[in-house]
DNA sequence: ACCTGTGGCTGATCAC
DNA sequence: GTGATCAGCCAC
């Protein structure tokens, strides 16, 4: 059975229905309020908070005077707690440190630690979480969305622009209720607030919505400012408090103006997107309406209305505008009933409030895990090493083109089975908790994946699979974990054995597939393809290379293929065995490609993996004469890609005569609008010759007129026949005769 | 104030 | 033209 009480995972305090805590002050004294779901009221409760600093001793002891101050054990440098009074008092105290030892509160190599988020500090301390024993489906989650009106001429709209204004706001929940605020005559500060009304009405604990952040949030709150509406939408009636902040996927980094309302959690379902795709690359894009189609939530019928139009539609057929902000609502609720249940079930073991969970990345949730222990059992922290740079994964491909009956092995979780075997772990962990943490998940995962086989109820089966594959996610970035250099328990050299030890592993069973008479194509870090022996067994090929492995180490031969065409390291396409196609590697399925260098490769890789390698021909006469004759939408040659940095960042190294000129941003900037970093840009390019300068004759897609097209034929032309070139080796008449 | 890692391929730009 | 460098995207 399942153990869900384990303090190092779950935290120490199981009281359970807490769904918010915020910091107040009362009567001269630091409080903490609780909110507990109890049957289907809220209640709260006031709890004492104690803020604290943890640093070494000698800086301790010399800036801070009449604080308690608590010894931690062990040999790690950060080995005395202090405790204060009140925040106020322990900001005070991390200024001075701050002063004292000429390092800020924010280095990770400072000789103090400073929690700079009272709510987080207090569930770290008193090993409460959220969510404890509440369903899913007992928090309250509110979805949000606005239509407005934009003045006519301009593309976007804006809400400090003289005209501009909220037409109707759409509420609504998980149950299906929903009210629409709005009518073709009903004054905005009426819709505002009522707004204001509802939210306390129906008290949520989650408010949602789809690009919540950087639009409706932002749009309601310029609006009440005009209205002199107050937006008072906390639980203790406070408004929403605003500040800047970043959100970082990956390789991607998201700028959003973050709110915080008191008492409750903000959601953006794009976020949530974002998330998603870094792990399963589908989305073609991010808005809302592509998402519900891509999870099959997209509401029956759906209408469609221009969002420049929308005013003028709303006058004369308020109904249909209604009806559109109802999908709207339906589709982002259930997005998030999708996509949030993992961060639900994670927000009961991490000490971070479930808005923070939705926006922290998978290192700082181990990072808070560990100090959360270290803290419980009353030991010291270390300090993180300098960076170090280190070598990855064993990358190799040994032969090229299409290749005939494929096989793929693949070593089951290498790095967390390399920790684990090895025992590889941060120097600086004496307890042991950062291997005690993984392998309990790995554990739990085991159990809860073997256990979904059971009598389960949709919801029960719901909560298990989310959980199961949020346990995975935060194994897989234990080793990621150790390399980090923010992260309080990294250790460069224990990362370097792990992935040394993984290249030892994998060119051990290159060697032992050669002995066996396969012939190995491609491996990438933890996985090989390759051809099998001629004439063989398959069960006694792999007992023989199964009987090779060290203890620990599980290879699972996970897949056999029609044909493989391998093109270069990490770049590769596979056709299944029930004729699917899979593409894998930027160099032939990139989405910073045009869609027509997309679509000509996946044609021309189905030509070759089919034997059909001198259709490539034909294939690239039909794609000249399209871009000639002008058939396709500009779309298909348009290249969109997502802004890293912010426009006046750009702008700003330009100026410093740094860096390379830019398409992307050059157009962002050109264009007047408020771009930032995280947005998309789609652009085509211009002119007549096929040699041009990109960034001088990019045109954004949303100003291409199809009445007269001015798509530079020469330079999309180029790029067919530099893909094709690309190809030319794998669909020439020599290829097709070395296959047969 | 925010952040998991390394490795590989491509197109655009820019100095040579 | 060529090579170096960077940004963006992707594999694992």
């Amino acid at each position: 059975m399942l153990k869900l009480d384990d303090p190092l995972l779950f935290g120490a305090n199981a009281d359970p229905g807490l769904v918010a805590l915020e910091h107040i002050r009362r009567d001269d004294q630091d409080l903490m309020r609780l909110f507990f779901r109890r049957g289907d009221q809220t209640e709260a409760m006031d709890e004492p908070f104690e803020p604290f600093i943890v640093g070494e001793t000698a800086l301790l002891r010399a800036c801070l005077k009449n604080v308690c101050l608590v010894p931690l054990q062990g040999d790690n440098p950060l080995n005395l707690l202090a405790r204060f009074a009140t925040w106020e008092a322990c900001g005070a105290a991390k200024d001075a440190l701050a002063k004292a030892c000429g390092v800020s509160a924010g280095a990770a190599s400072a000789p103090y630690l400073f929690i700079n988020d009272p709510v987080g500090q207090h569930l770290l301390r008193t090993g409460r979480t959220l969510f404890k024993d509440l369903p899913f489906e007992k928090l309250r989650r509110m979805q949000v969305d606005i239509e407005c009106h934009t003045t006519p001429g301009y593309e976007f709209c804006n809400p400090e622009r003289e005209g501009d204004r909220i037409l109707v706001i759409g509420v609504g929940d998980q149950t299906g209720w929903r009210e629409l605020i709005g009518r073709p005559d009903m004054p905005e500060a009426d819709i505002l607030k009522r707004f204001v009304a509802v939210i306390h009405e129906r008290d949520p604990d989650v408010v949602e919505g789809h690009n919540i952040f950087n639009f409706d949030l932002p749009y309601l709150v310029e609006r009440a400012r005009h209205c002199r509406v107050k937006l008072i939408i906390g639980r203790d009636h406070s408004p929403a408090r605003r500040r800047s902040s970043r959100f970082t996927v990956a390789d991607r980094t998201i700028a959003y103006d973050r709110f915080d309302v008191f008492g409750r959690h903000v959601v953006d379902t794009m976020f949530l997107l974002h998330i998603y795709d870094v792990s399963h690359r589908t989305l073609e894009s991010f808005g809302l309406k592509n998402a519900a189609r891509h999870f099959g939530v997209a509401a029956p019928g759906r209408t469609y209305i221009d969002g420049r139009a929308i005013a003028g539609e709303f006058r004369r057929d308020s109904e249909k505008v209604l009806r559109y902000l109802a999908d709207d609502l339906s589709e982002t609720q259930a997005i998030s009933a999708l996509l949030s249940r993992s961060h639900f079930l994670q927000t009961r073991m991490l000490p971070f409030a479930y808005q923070n969970v939705c926006v922290r990345g998978n290192a700082a949730k181990i990072d808070a895990l560990l100090l959360r222990d270290y803290l419980r059992q009353g030991y010291a922290l270390p300090k993180p090493d300098a960076p170090v740079d280190f070598e990855g994964g064993y990358t190799d491909i040994f032969e090229t083109g299409v290749i005939r009956n494929v096989e793929h092995c693949d070593v089951r979780s290498l790095y967390p089975s390399l920790m684990l075997v090895r025992r590889l772990a941060p120097a600086t962990d004496p307890l042991g908790s950062f291997l005690k943490m993984l392998q309990e998940l790995r554990d739990f995962r085991l159990e809860v994946k073997a256990g979904m086989r059971r009598d389960l109820t949709e919801a029960q089966r719901h909560d298990a699979e989310a959980l199961q594959s949020t346990f995975k996610v935060l194994i897989n970035s234990f080793y990621g974990y150790l390399g980090f250099s923010q992260a309080r328990f990294c250790d460069f050299q224990a990362a370097e054995t792990v992935t040394r030890e993984g290249r030892l592993l994998l060119a051990d069973m290159i060697g032992w597939l050669r002995e066996l008479d396969a012939r190995p194509i491609e491996i990438d870090t933890d996985g090989i393809y390759f051809t099998p022996p001629e004439k063989y067994d398959s069960a006694k090929f792999q007992a023989a290379f199964q009987s090779r492995l060290p203890p620990g180490i599980e290879v699972e031969f996970d897949g056999r293929y029609r044909a493989m065409f391998s093109y270069k390291m990490k770049n590769y396409a596979l056709l299944e065995e029930n004729g699917e196609i899979v593409i894998k590697g930027a160099a032939l399925k990139s989405r910073g490609l045009e869609p027509f260098q997309r679509d000509f490769m996946r044609e021309a890789i189905r030509c070759l993996l089919e034997g059909r390698g001198s259709d490539v021909g034909v294939l690239k006469q039909q794609y000249a004469a399209a871009i000639r004759d002008h058939v396709w939408p500009i779309e298909k040659l348009a290249k969109t890609e997502h802004l890293q940095d912010a426009p006046a960042a750009y702008a700003a190294k330009q100026a410093r005569g740094t860096g390379s000129r830019n398409a992307v941003y050059e157009l962002a900037l050109k264009s007047g609008r408020d771009y930032r970093s995280g947005d998309q840009i789609s652009y085509y390019v211009t002119g007549t010759r096929k040699a041009v300068a990109v960034h001088e004759n990019a045109r954004l897609t949303s100003e291409w007129n199809p009445s007269s097209r001015d798509e530079n034929i020469a330079y999309y032309l180029g790029k067919l026949d530099s893909l094709y070139a690309k190809f030319g080796e794998f669909h020439s008449p020599q290829a097709e005769l070395a296959l047969n």
